[in-house]
DNA sequence: AGTGGTCGCTAAACTGATTTAGCAGAGCAT
DNA sequence: ATGCTCTGCTAAATCAGTTTAGCGACCACT
């Protein structure tokens, strides 16, 4: 990989100079006095030659080596975890960056694995990621340079980005209400396990309350709260098959996720009702799977792509130690409407 | 980060010997003649002061750096990506090897500054990736070092990973042949463009071969081939509502991908059909869909996470230049009974 | 004539590892 | 006593950059 790459020396050979010269000139550096012409004859060198710099070599010097450690539990592996990464990935380009991903698997040994393998590289700094949006401890070990939390926070003070949660739930109330649905609204998806932990999940608490607080500034109360053992399509068509059995039927449906939602949709299918003109389904998350049901999912989109960028950016260019969130913009669809007379 | 790391010189001089000797135990060298008693004090050293070498300066005199390029198209976002850099980072860890991973997102620009990036960085080998299997070109800058290929080939006979969809074409039809299904089965995903340019797709060519052959060897021929322009749902969901409207109605259907037989369900949903017991469905990929549609998808799995463990094996462990299969598991599901009479 | 300052540049040290070449001392044979 | 080999170890070079310290030439000023 890469033999015969010209060296400094080669450049400052061609160019008659100094390796000192050389480097300085390509590295732009100000208060120098080399003159016009050595410039010019670096520069030419360098291009003829195809110079680029061996970065092991400078980083040895300098301590820096141009390189992100992206640690993260399991996020990598899940379809969530692309947009974080392409976010990361952009961001660290435009900053001349590159990434150094691994996964911890939730694994102890892994984590301490994966962690001294970035610092045996020298990392310039570690986003510490999650999938599920939550409280954590960050390991010691890498508190001896730059962190920043990504979907994740600590009590260390860190900086960390976050959805917007809190906010997309007062979203998703409003939306509803904005249809004129009042007090036939059905929650499914509340989990004290989520709700009670934040070490499992700070989403399920924060979605929750937004909800509750739109809600609660309408004067409206929720019909039903359907509680899920988790947030899987199988717990929201069982949770929406009980729901249909009561005897007033919601005229709309939060769901906690998109998954739940997906089954609510297969519930609702089956007792041969229909999205929207019959109930209308709302949801969080923008699961891809969200437009490709019939009728389309509204639903809060994690703002994924965009977390992972300010991740990056709050580690290079520095940034305050509060929480950063990134807000869920509601994407409206066609699973939308006034509820039926 | 990682200020105040020990030398190999304080490991030295702890155990009361030169960096020569250190090193040289602490890499096992064989042949060397140091003492029993030399070796104790230098692991004792090295214990005691937490030593870890650094890596920048290791590899500045061994060119080697334990660092794979992980160089994709796009796939590092896309929620099939997942388990390809899982499986790639799983045996990495094994050999000790990390991950630097970019994406070109097919853009000419980003690849070029990616490769740089990679090459600057010294990796030890590239992993070029693609989102859909397919031939492709790979830049010469990369052909200085050891390149394999995920999900993909070239004409430079180098080491390519692909999975089987020949043979998961031979089964599918197969697990339909064995349900008893004969003269009615119907196939959707038909694709000139796939079928036709394996820089698209090398996929739709080898999945319809194998159900073809699978087929005529039982001297049975398809009822009907539908045409699609993209397996997405919304084009499975149109085929299947043409598909109703012919006079025969199909005991089975074959979609090309899962998201096309999601879009199956829909339309045999809406028109009251049932799956198994009216039409039995079957498809490739197993994507997360697969298990939460209702009733589950009977499909062939795309062994990612195996396909990019294979890559790193075959990157660091060499291996022979054909290219390499990966079989694609059948998942036998709920959406497959034998035929209404 | 001597002093000081600026200009344009370079030698050498330094980063932290690996690797080559070779040295001092012991043991043995001649 | 001399030469030889073997043992156990080390000095120094090397990788490819960055950085510090400073050198010689030229000019201006007193």
């Amino acid at each position: 990989m890469g033999r015969n790459r010209a060296t400094l020396a080669d450049v400052a050979r061609r160019a008659g100079l100094s390796k000192t010269a050389a480097s300085m000139v390509l590295n732009g550096r100000e208060g120098t006095r080399l003159s016009a012409e050595a410039h010019q004859r670096v520069f030419a060198a360098a291009e003829e030659l195809g110079y680029r710099p061996n970065l092991a070599a400078r980083s040895l010097r300098t301590r820096k080596t141009a390189t992100i450690a992206f640690v993260s539990d399991i996020v990598a592996t899940t379809r969530f975890a692309g947009g974080l990464i392409r976010g990361a990935l952009d961001a660290a380009r435009e900053r001349d960056h590159v990434l150094l991903i691994t996964e911890t698997q939730g694994d102890a040994t892994f984590e301490q694995y994966a962690i001294e393998a970035m610092l045996d590289r020298q990392v310039d700094g570690v986003i510490y990621a999650a999938m599920a949006t939550r409280r954590l401890m960050v390991p010691p070990a890498i508190l001896g340079g730059p962190v920043v939390l990504l979907n994740a926070t600590s009590s260390d003070g860190l900086p960390c980005v976050l959805p917007d949660d809190d906010r997309a739930g007062r979203a998703v109330a409003t939306a509803l209400l904005e249809h004129g649905h009042r007090d036939a609204i059905a929650l499914i998806g509340r989990n004290r396990l989520k709700e009670g932990d934040p070490e499992i999940s700070l989403a399920a608490r924060a979605r929750l309350r937004g909800i509750q607080q739109a809600l609660g500034d309408a004067g409206v109360t929720l019909l039903t709260e359907s509680f899920c053992t988790e947030w899987l399509p199988e717990h929201g068509y069982a949770a929406t098959r009980a729901l249909l059995n009561r005897p007033q039927r919601p005229s709309a449906i939060i769901c906690m996720n998109d998954r739940l939602a997906f089954g609510a949709y297969q519930a609702l299918g089956e007792a041969g009702l229909s999205v929207p003109d019959d109930i209308s389904v709302i949801s969080f998350d923008d699961d891809p799977i969200a437009a490709w049901l019939r009728p389309s999912l509204a639903t809060t989109a994690l703002p994924h792509e965009l977390m992972g960028r300010r991740a990056v950016e709050l580690l290079l260019d520095g940034g305050a130690a509060e929480p950063s969130f990134v807000a869920m913009p509601l994407r409206r669809r066609r699973s939308l409407a006034p509820p039926a007379r």
